[in-house]
RNA sequence: GCUCAGAUGGUGGAACUGGUAGACACGCAGGACUUAAAAUCCUGUUCCCGUAAACGGAGUGCGGGUUCGAUUCCCGCUCUGAGUACCA
């Protein structure tokens, strides 16, 4: 037959799935292999062509691994929680479980016909309870400890305790707030525990910090800086102020070095640990105090009695010729003298309309004006001005600058508009029409560094700095803390509750904290976040619900109806069921869930010896989701029913399908039927006479008179993926986040795929908290990525017509082919590159492809319309999306996979482009004929090979080692390409070269060699596990070469020379041949270059 | 501005440590098979001069340098892409 692309494929992914091939071993004594996907976001549109990129060459890798004899960790899974999906929900009031449930779908139908070696059982969802728990633990940890100094390291907050306790907070080096006590141990103890807690706050590496947000009024909620344009939001432009809101954040600053350390242990991009570096923003330094001048005299100067700035050039401090504050300074008002008052004023209210990003973003405007106060230079006591400029921000570092003209460019333009003296400090320094901040030279008009070189001038201040007390060494970092805290409804909630305005931890028993249901995705009137819409949720931390007296509620309702037989085993199945719901029973859930049918609905609940989908028992109503199962099973599922029915319940059925297509119509259905039953009655259930229908309390609905409020805001979108890839370790887990048996075992991700863009975000956030955890003992690595490839974007190639256009510069209906373009007046449009094949417009397609082309005309070139070609953006309105669902129902998977890999360095980015397709194409079916004869027929020879074919052979072999190894995933395609029409020229037939082929092609076309593989005799489903071909070189041993002779560099020639002769007897040999002669025309060579197996240079 | 990456035929790209530039594939041109088309197969295809061909010259963004020999190493520049920014 010929090569039915279809049918394999379908079958094997069929065969991977029934059978968990790729499914890791926990306990095993192979090596272990982790690869792993940066988690992809579900989003609505589906993948299209860029997205597999990654993917496919991490499977490539992931069963290149396995043929290695590793044992492979190769999981999936998504980030669920985010903003498309409550957008979404805002405007259509579909809730976000449900549209990103749906992308789910589709996401997963894409991925599973693209033939990827996952291990499905492993898949995790970020929104998932049984996930976010986890997240919630997390944060609870880091809610409980403080980065002590000393150590380096994260310490239980108790020790804190334990230390505030003994010594009170003498002796603690913490990375903390600024403004914290100093107490004796006494003192402490004499505080009250809210008062204890509110410092403990201020150590704690989650904690509450009041800072500015983009806050929009009308939209009711806090922008990022790219959704703000000029002081008003890009959606729908509204104003938006600066708001100062209480939020979470995560004291990362705390690891900033280690952060910046770690890049030096780990196989990273280049470009991608700078950006890291730069982000980290590491700057060494010295901070110096300046004594404000004076200072006696000027009222209401009660504390600092100085003015402390940080630089990082404290070498200029002798050109220091004034200082600039912020104009949001602590000090300007005490600073600002009465003649200079206006001025000042005048300069704020100024400031105040400008936006922090317009400040940073204007660098030509000079402005500032002067406070009228002067410091003294701590070194020679000179008067230096202190003036106010909004190109100082408040918010870094100290909020003053030492401006040194001479040095700063920016400090140049400012001293020439007010005319402030420059001094110049280094003999070389070239001042005369810019800033010069060169280190080279010897300093001038510098004191005692006078005629120092820079590292001793430095080392010199430094030291004299730290001797008279005005000053020391200091290291400041750009980064600053992450704020943990979005006021938005998708995410996890924070399991924090408020006790006399104070966060507490919620207790670990009652994790989940699990999203509550809300009438309405938007922010309450008052601007509260949209979880403050939740009725009845808030937290009642005693009594605990745990089985002191007996069972707890839930569990005495849940044995209520199951018969006690089976009770343990019920209780276990009906948990994992409900862990690993089905697609449709988790859309039904979050639509049944918290009474919203009007009626109390369980899930997974046991009635006799059966478990319901889900079950009213008020009301007796069994509601059953169809599968296949149950399609093959319904005898069985009929005397079920009639037990059930004999029980006193109604059972009523919907297919998966039909709940996936229309769910709230399945629901109205549901509430139809519940509201025209009568309640159950009880007593047809044996020994259920007179137990009592009680609803079970969550952590949710508690009621009391002490309940608390809980956080409500929610996290962003970085929490779940912050620490992901130890779920997958042992992704079922009820006890921990992994167990440490799992993570001993698989430690790290040994490889790491995925693009640039999470550069700053995720990939330094899951550092972060890898660390953290790594302090906890929780996890034994302290990076947690070892080696990281980053993919080169996939960009879109889009295709123009252009329409002719008449005199009065109207578009008329005509179309000029691209080459003849330039001899009209047209206008560009684009063309939906679907009905483009090799820039060549399809017309018929053309014309049907919009209403008002259907009579379209057209000016040909050679015959044909060619379109013009820009590389864009692949986005929907510039219609150059490809779909991979379209390419693979016209070539297949194998063909998608090699074919995106032969387009070029993974890391590189590309344009998108299918005009090579056909290639990948052909090959693929040149290789299925190799095994086949003239009439399609299924023939292999168990001839010995030759010397020929086995070369061709171990050639590949040892190609495609290397290029794997370095991730030179297109050259390999290539070698393939070369091996195959080598083989077929050979008419290779024999089962022991073809065999070993299959094998070597199996981590690319894993579809087309698993049905050859069958065909060659082997048990389906050995492949994926089977030995990689050993490489043997002696096949490759040549006796002669083809020196290529060159005369000056240049190649003229090649001559067959014995790989034997040593380079006195190939130079002989050489200048022997005639033609060569030739060339040298009676003269003698100056020189002869023979590099044996290389290359023969004749120097003239 | 700074940091990083890159620039090779009509196109995607190859050349791994300085040693035959353009592998492989697309496209294009010509041919075979066919009533025809599709599919398939074969041949050619860096540019220029010349041309039946041999042959000759130029050539890896531009200008220099090191070397017997440079796409590869060094210096200077141009352009493209990514990141980042009054960061003290």
């Amino acid at each position: 037959m010929d090569y039915q692309f279809k049918d394999i494929e379908k079958k094997w992914q069929q065969f991977w799935a029934d059978h968990q091939t790729f499914k890791a071993e926990d306990k095993t004594t192979k090596p272990k292999y982790y690869v792993l996907d940066m988690f992809p976001y579900p989003s609505g549109a589906g993948l299209h062509v860029g997205h597999p990129l990654g993917y496919i060459a991490s499977d490539i890798f992931a069963r290149y691994k396995r043929l290695k004899g590793f044992n492979v960790l190769h999981p999936m899974g998504y980030d669920s929680f985010g903003l498309p999906a409550e957008q979404y929900a805002i405007q259509t009031g579909q809730h976000p479980a449900i549209t990103t449930e749906a992308n789910i779908a589709t996401y997963r139908r894409q991925l599973d016909q693209i033939g990827f070696s996952f291990d499905w059982s492993r898949e995790v969802r970020t929104s998932s309870p049984g996930y976010y728990k986890w997240t919630q633990w997390i944060f609870m940890q880091l809610f409980n400890s403080w980065y002590n100094k000393d150590a380096d390291k994260a310490e239980s907050i108790a020790k804190l305790v334990s230390h505030f306790e003994q010594n009170g907070s003498a002796g603690i080096n913490a990375v903390c707030d600024e403004e914290i006590l100093s107490f004796t141990a006494a003192q402490w103890k004499a505080m009250s525990n809210q008062e204890q807690q509110a410092e403990l706050l201020k150590y704690r590496l989650t904690y509450l910090r009041e800072s500015t947000v983009n806050w929009c009024p009308a939209l009711g909620t806090v922008l990022a800086n790219d959704e703000v344009k000029d002081g008003f939001s890009e959606r729908g432009g509204y104003p938006v102020e600066q708001k100062k809101m209480m939020q979470w954040s995560m004291r990362i600053t705390a690891y900033a070095d280690r952060l910046l350390q770690g890049l030096d242990t780990i196989d990273w991009p280049e470009p991608l640990k700078e950006m890291q570096r730069n982000w980290i923003g590491k700057s060494v330094g010295a901070s110096v105090k300046f004594p404000i001048d004076n200072a006696a005299n000027i009222k209401s100067l009660t504390t600092n009695h100085y003015i402390e700035v940080f630089t990082t050039r404290v070498d200029t401090i002798f050109g220091v010729t004034f200082l600039v504050i912020a104009p949001e300074h602590e000090l300007v008002d005490v600073l600002t003298t009465p003649a200079q008052k206006a001025d000042i004023e005048a300069y704020i209210t100024k400031t105040k309309k400008k936006s922090e990003l317009e400040r940073m973003a204007d660098a030509k405007t000079v402005s500032g004006a002067f406070t009228g106060s002067y410091v003294l230079n701590p070194l020679n006591g000179e008067k230096v001005q202190i003036w106010i400029a909004d190109y100082v921000l408040a918010g870094y570092g100290t909020g003053a600058v030492m401006a040194v003209p001479s040095g700063d460019q920016r400090d140049y333009l400012f001293a020439k508009y007010f005319n402030l003296p420059i001094v110049p400090i280094i003999d070389l320094q070239k001042i005369d029409i810019e800033a010069d901040p060169t280190k080279e030279g010897k300093y001038i008009n510098s004191d005692f560094i006078n005629g120092l070189t820079y590292k001793e001038a430095t080392a010199a201040v430094v030291a004299k700095l730290e001797a008279i007390g005005a000053g020391k060494a200091k290291v400041n970092f750009r980064m600053r803390d992450a704020i943990f805290g979005r006021q938005r409804y998708w995410g996890e909630p924070v399991p924090v509750y408020f006790k006399d305005e104070l966060p507490y931890l919620i207790e670990e028993s009652h994790l989940p904290l699990v999203l509550p249901e809300v009438d309405k995705y938007l922010p309450t009137e008052s601007g509260e976040p949209p979880l403050a819409r939740a009725t009845g949720w808030n937290y009642k931390p005693h009594p605990n619900p745990t089985r002191k007296g007996g069972l707890s509620e839930q569990a005495a309702n849940y044995r209520e109806t199951a018969d006690p037989v089976y009770y343990e085993q019920l209780k276990e199945f009906s948990q994992a069921h409900r862990n690993q719901p089905t697609e449709a029973e988790n859309i039904l859930w979050q639509l049944l869930r918290n009474n919203q049918s009007g009626h109390k609905i369980r899930r997974q609940h046991s009635i006799g010896q059966f478990i319901a989908d889900f079950v009213s028992l008020q009301k007796g109503l069994v509601i059953e989701l169809d599968g296949h199962h149950h399609k093959l099973n319904k005898e069985a599922d009929d005397a079920r029913t009639e037990v059930l029915n004999h029980f006193g319940f109604t059972v009523i059925k919907f297919t998966n399908d039909e709940v996936l297509e229309n769910p709230t119509g399945i629901v109205e259905k549901i509430k139809l039927k519940l509201d025209s039953l009568p309640d159950r009655d009880k007593t047809l259930l044996s020994g259920d006479a007179d137990s009592e229908v009680k609803v079970s309390p969550t952590g949710g609905d508690l009621e009391g008179a002490d309940a608390f409020e809980y956080e409500l805001s929610t996290m962003p979108g970085w929490a779940g993926s912050s620490w992901y890839w130890y779920r997958y370790m042992d992704a079922n887990n009820d006890h921990e986040f992994a167990s440490k048996e799992a993570i001993a075992y698989w430690k790290d991700v040994d490889l790491y795929i995925g693009g640039s863009e999470h550069a700053t975000g995720h990939l330094l956030y899951s550092r972060f908290w890898n660390k953290f955890l790594k302090d906890m003992n929780l996890v034994v690595e302290e990076e947690p990525f070892k080696k990281l490839i980053n993919q080169g974007m996939i960009q879109g190639r889009s295709n123009f017509v252009y329409r002719l256009i008449d005199e009065l510069g109207r578009g008329t209906n005509t179309f000029v082919s691209y080459g003849l373009s330039k001899q009209y007046q047209t206008s560009p449009l684009h063309v939906d590159v679907n009905i483009v094949e090799n820039d060549v417009l399809n017309i018929d397609k053309f014309k049907k492809w919009r209403e008002e082309y259907a009579n379209a005309e057209f000016i040909l070139e050679g015959g044909k319309y060619i379109c013009g070609v820009e590389v864009e953006k692949m986005s929907k309105s510039k219609f150059n999306v490809v779909n991979p669902d379209d390419l693979i129902e016209r070539y297949g998977a194998d063909t998608l996979r090699m074919y995106e890999m032969f387009l070029g360095p993974l890391e590189q980015s590309k344009p998108w482009n299918t005009n090579g397709i056909e290639g990948v194409f052909k090959f693929l079916r040149k290789f299925w004929r190799l095994f086949h004869n003239d009439a399609w027929e299924f023939t292999v020879l168990n001839e010995e090979p030759t010397k020929a074919e086995l070369k061709s052979l171990h050639k590949i072999i040892r190609k495609v080692e290397e290029d794997i190894d370095r991730f030179s995933f297109n050259t390999s395609v290539s070698s393939f390409m070369i091996a195959v029409n080598e083989l077929t020229d050979l008419k290779c037939n024999k089962r022991s070269i073809l065999q070993d082929m299959v094998t070597i092609l199996s981590p690319y076309a894993p579809h087309i060699c698993e049905e050859l593989w069958v065909l060659l005799g082997n048990e389906a489903g050995t492949l994926s596990y089977a030995p990689y071909p050993k490489f043997n070189a002696a096949y490759l041993i040549e006796d002669e070469f083809a020196y290529p002779i060159s005369i000056n560099g240049k190649t003229k020639m090649n001559l067959s020379i014995s790989l034997s002769l040593e380079p006195k007897d190939i130079e002989a040999s050489v200048l022997a041949n005639a033609d060569v002669q030739k060339y040298l025309d009676g003269k003698a060579p100056k020189k002869v270059i023979v590099v044996k197996g290389r290359i023969v240079n004749i120097v003239l």
